[in-house]
DNA sequence: AAAAAGCTGAGGTACGTAAATCAGATTTTT
DNA sequence: AAAAATCTGATTTACGTACCTCAGCTTTTT
């Protein structure tokens, strides 16, 4: 059976009162009385019910999510997961407070994150956007012992817990390898489309999609990138113009959410010989675009695991608990036609 | 504030006692005292509060795993995943027992199953040989109410109520896109490695490869498959020999557990021009040889969430609760040099 | 030295649910 | 019609922990 705190208290000598003393770090216990408890947890491999314990105390983890407001699929796909997360509020303890804040603006994020470091918030996620005055405001929720985590972009030498998203180096050079081993001996430039390269997740594909490039594949030209700010119709042109300017364009490299900008021009009219494209993020479309052969691979962070993630490492934090490293990591899904879920 | 079994006493006019007994569907309640309470249930919105019931109920999920004594790292390192789900019982309020079978041999995970239908789990996980009295033995135990979900390996036409694993066809698939891709317009022979051909996910991994290379690859020639048994020596001995009879071998697609034969020998000696190799399973020795470029891409499904998935599934069964579809199904990791973890 | 203040420990109640026991009313049996 | 059996509903206790209140003891203050 496993230890109760009456167990510890009859096996230390001692009343309820001050195992309770003891476990939570109140004042008023003898050092030896303190240290003859602390030896019957040890010996008998006491740990807490953190169940009972939450249903003692009423605990609810009040959450805030700090979310962009941003039209794109995937940023509307990760507001629908917090929403079911909402949804589940009874079932697991929390109440989710969603703080919408104009995107790629460090302002409203700084004012979002200095509200949450004055209230009495359990934790925080958040979109970062990688500025002095993010990570600042990010100090000053430490400072207030709120745990914080990222959420799809990171936020460089802050005092984060964790970041609950993918490594987009990574990605870009994973996709610079499927587009050189695709395209084998053949020749030609690659376009890279971006949505802003002031964006960190997108600057950082870019970077570890060049380094690939230049180091594995150099026969193959890696043109600018084309910063299509996600706007279909502005993509729409850009890519257009581009295409035309350099026929022997063999490869397009879509790292951001301009997608529904890209699609319709590559099957409005199909290049020959047809491109290796290779996009971001899983959607109706793209995931039609590659059953019927227009892209060749996707890769994907799901955002269902990134927030359900967040909430278990905020969970784990706010109790002092260890998380499941490998249950954590955000992985990148790989898709081809043949393994769409 | 979450309306509690009290609000809903209070607000039908009843007892705890004959709440209680609507919730719980015991017997001893008027028919219209019932619809009343019912009706005060969905008013409030009531939601049991599982934690609390668990507790009221010193609730602990006895579990069975059935696992093939198999001496291959991946089964090797799913004992370890069942092992830490064990380390972490405690918490999480389950009991698990780990009934070792003979691998392959359905005999005895008849005999394991029965003993499972007979005893008093609240659910069952098993590593499935497809074999018809396995089939009839999952019958019994879904006679029995116990909750069941296959793990790894699935049982077709039978009442399992999950599969915790990968679709192995979609992988085959996968393999022969990437492997057919990579190779371009090179031609020779392809050569798959199973384990052997009488077990279900390496049978539909070699499906799924055969089909796509047919299919979309006709200039690839796909030999029969090799049939190591897992055995290193075996393995070492059969591919060499294959290697040397055809010396036009482009692609090598390890579908088992055998590449502690096969990586020696690709080491040994590389073939020039060096072949296309993919496997399964994600190891040090094949992480290795992925960064090293013996190896081009390595498909993997990730145990310890196997295991996680299956025991969420089987404690929700076990209430009646629904699970999160996404977040229960496994994917195909695909693993370049880029993106190992 | 008496009173006040602090320290240490004991007891009890609450959290939301399950389940056992108990009490009163209704129906069935003889 | 009386006794027994069955229904239906109420009360109470327990699960493991947190936390509040109170009592006895020790130390400090006046």
């Amino acid at each position: 059976m496993k230890p109760t705190v009456h167990d510890i208290a009859r096996s230390a000598g001692v009343s309820l009162a001050t195992v309770d003393r003891v476990l939570n770090a109140r004042p008023g216990v003898r050092e030896g009385t303190r240290v003859r408890v602390e030896e019957a947890i040890a010996t008998l491999g006491y740990v807490r019910d953190v169940a009972a314990a939450n249903l003692a105390k009423s605990r609810v983890y009040p959450f805030v999510f700090i979310l962009p407001v941003n039209e794109n699929p995937f940023m509307l796909g990760l507001r629908r997961e917090v929403e079911e997360a909402i949804a589940r509020s009874g079932a697991e303890r929390t109440r989710i407070e969603v703080i919408d804040v104009p995107a790629l603006e460090s302002a409203a994020l700084v004012a979002a994150l200095d509200k949450v470091a004055a209230g009495d918030a359990a934790g925080v996620a958040f979109v970062a956007v990688d500025a002095p005055d993010v990570r600042e405001a990010a100090g000053r929720v430490a400072a207030a012992s709120i745990p914080m985590v990222t959420l799809v972009s990171d936020l460089s030498q802050s005092p984060r817990d964790h970041y609950a998203g993918i490594d987009n180096i990574a990605a870009g050079r994973t996709a610079a390898t499927l587009m050189g081993r695709f395209l084998g001996s053949r020749k030609g430039r690659i376009v890279p489309l971006a949505g802003s390269l002031m964006v960190r997740d997108h600057r950082e594909r870019l970077d570890g999609f060049a380094e690939v490039m230049r180091q594995n594949f150099p026969h193959l030209e890696l043109l600018p990138a084309v910063e299509g700010r996600d706007d279909p119709a502005l993509v729409e042109k850009l890519i257009g113009e581009t295409l035309r300017q350099h026929p022997d364009i063999c490869g397009i490299y879509s790292l951001g959410a301009g997608n529904h900008g890209l699609l319709p021009v590559l099957e409005a009219k199909p290049l020959s010989p047809k491109p290796v494209v290779i996009l971001h993020e899983l959607t109706e479309a793209s995931s039609a675009a590659l059953v019927n052969g227009t892209i060749d691979a996707v890769l994907n962070q799901d955002a269902g695991h990134e927030v359900r993630s967040a909430i278990r490492v905020l969970k784990a934090k706010a109790d002092g608990l260890p998380v499941i490293a490998a249950q954590e990591r955000i992985r990148i899904d790989i898709f081809l036609k043949d393994n769409l879920p």
